[in-house]
DNA sequence: GCTCCCCCTGCAAACGTTTGCAGCCGGGGC
DNA sequence: GCCCCGGCTGCAAACGTTTGCAGGGGGAGC
């Protein structure tokens, strides 16, 4: 047969299996409204001209997009990328388009993204620390922030300083120094009370905990921080993520302070970059996969069954590498070299 | 008056206006085909009631997306995040649509994401070394890596390695070690054509280069890697990319060999990563965002005007950190270098 | 002053689905 | 044996644009 020029559309596939459009629509999209005979001839037919509906007219009558959008921050940063990646392979499994935009946390470029994406996608995955969400006009999931009225998937920010701190105490640290991450960070407010309410608590006694002002959550912000860590006399220090430790590593190094002999380290995110660093360092993961594959899920429901329960806390959990090792007496003598370590 | 539930339409507007729907349509698509009163009425009617065209008809009739597709093998590679970036911004000004596929760098999914993307975009550029374009039923332009009949951008391979070894040279390096990436990476035939090519000229016969077997282009490559790198008695070794580069630096470290003192290390991309290795690492960075910018740019022209050059070459250029120095002589008297290397 | 043309605008037909409505047919209850 | 009901399928009206075509009006050329 002479394949037409054009894509088969549904009326071509009516006509090869003999019956009306509307059957073939209902085979395809209620398979259980039209008899299981008629709707393997509509397959069979379906399958021989090769249908594929299209989408756009699809789109118009029913309103539907089966595309969903996810707001990133940044998308070159590993934590929003992996999460991405998550979303983006489970969409793909059900047939869904991803549609991207990466705003360079300007809140108006959100507040753009928001507007934009809420005309092309049927819901919004945003994940970003900070986010005005009344431009949207779709159905949103937030990652990693929580607030009334949005469905949101965040990581357990508590147990990420209770690893961290338990830990570090565990290994006999007494002086532990925290730097904290920018203030406009929902993660980084969390932590801040996690760490208040563990101060006050009986095991948090134990230990003294310096909270250092809040820095960048960047390589260069810990970098910066390492004054900050050194002041405090602390002889372990945990950071906001894995680029503030990774910085907090080299300005050690740089400084001459060995680690973990001198200082321990434990970053959080469990980025591949802990894996890079040198040594390699301890951290507290994020299940970032499956923060994405929730976050996906989560909107799935949204959309399918209204809102839901509105809270998922998924739980981290502690990388133990070579940033982390028992204190050493603050002596004096920083200035011996040593041997190499391992 | 009482705004619709519901969106507004072209009527509305129409209506408001006191033209036809037509005329709207045109005011706002063609505008030189309507005189500059009747669109100076049109579009304040259209912010009067705050119209915004509706994708999906406007895809139904006319067939076009306003949409672009971008296929990666990794979007967890800060080197394809940054070229992703870049797309994704440019086309965000043009109001493009962005949708992301992550392939995994399986072939099958590839191909799957091309099918797909395919029905969803006007067109796709295609950010993976290694791609079967027939899938593709809409224009492609493909970034790092070049084939006849498709345009391309990529990144001048022979340029990185005359920037790394006349580096290394002008050092006073005069055996060098490259370690090679994954065989079926275009990019790397051309770096081993390049280096065939440097090695038969003048400028090549004066120092020695070990072409070291084909390594991942991962952190874990370069750290396998360092082994034949020692082995080959070299002293500076150029890799494949800064992830292998990071791999070579902790392998040598383990090794007890200093870096840059007792061996120099030159990577490929330009990564935030190599800011943060220890030493920060000397580099031959691509253009990525121009990379982005300029695939982006290409895929407009190729649906704009059809086929146009089909091949951009885009210069890398060579950042000098801490991980390149003159070479020591461990075996012979050590002659202290009056002069520092620029 | 008339004609011819060119701008501009209106008209209506698509584009390919989905979906409410109605009709048909057969079976089961009485 | 009749009626009613329910399961399937056909019918046609949307959904909101774009665009070829035609027509009207005004200006310029003669």
């Amino acid at each position: 047969m002479a394949a037409a020029d054009r894509p088969p559309t549904l009326h071509d596939v009516a006509r090869r299996a003999g019956v009306h459009p509307a059957t073939v629509s209902r085979a395809l999209s209620k398979p259980d409204m039209v008899a299981a005979q008629t709707r393997s001839i509509v397959l069979d037919a379906v399958a021989a001209v090769g249908f594929v509906p299209n989408r756009s007219a699809r789109q118009l009558v029913s309103g539907r997009t089966d595309a969903i959008g996810v707001i990133v921050p940044d998308i070159t940063n590993p934590y929003f990328a992996a999460i991405v990646q998550a979303i983006q392979g489970d969409a793909r499994r059900d047939d869904l388009a991803v549609l991207i935009a990466d705003t360079g946390a300007d809140p108006d470029e959100e507040r753009r993204a928001l507007a934009t994406l809420s005309r092309q996608v049927d819901g919004i995955v945003a994940v970003t620390p900070i986010t005005d969400l009344a431009a949207a006009t779709r159905p949103v999931v937030q990652v990693n922030r929580q607030r009334r009225g949005v469905v949101s998937v965040v990581v357990d920010q508590e147990a990420i300083v209770v690893l961290a701190i338990d830990h570090l105490a565990a290994l006999g640290h007494t002086a532990i120094a925290v730097v904290r991450g920018p203030a406009a960070y929902w993660s980084a407010s969390r932590r801040d009370h996690a760490i208040a309410r563990l101060t006050a608590s009986a095991s948090g006694a134990a230990v003294r905990i310096d909270l250092l002002p809040p820095s960048a959550a960047t390589f260069e912000g810990g970098r910066a921080a390492y004054e900050g860590v050194a002041r405090s006399g602390a002889t372990a220090a945990v950071a906001f993520n894995d680029l503030q430790a990774a910085g907090l590593l080299v300005a050690a190094h740089e400084a001459g302070r060995s680690v973990p002999d001198s200082l321990s380290v434990v970053g959080s995110d469990g980025l591949a970059l802990a894996t890079m660093t040198s040594p390699p360092l301890t951290t507290v993961a994020a299940p970032l996969e499956d923060l994405g594959r929730t976050a996906r899920q989560r909107l799935a429901d949204l959309l399918a069954q209204g809102p839901g329960p509105t809270l998922t806390t998924l739980r981290p959990h502690l990388v133990v590498r070579a940033t982390t090792a028992p204190p050493t007496r603050p002596d004096r003598n920083r200035h011996a070299p040593g041997e190499s370590p391992t």
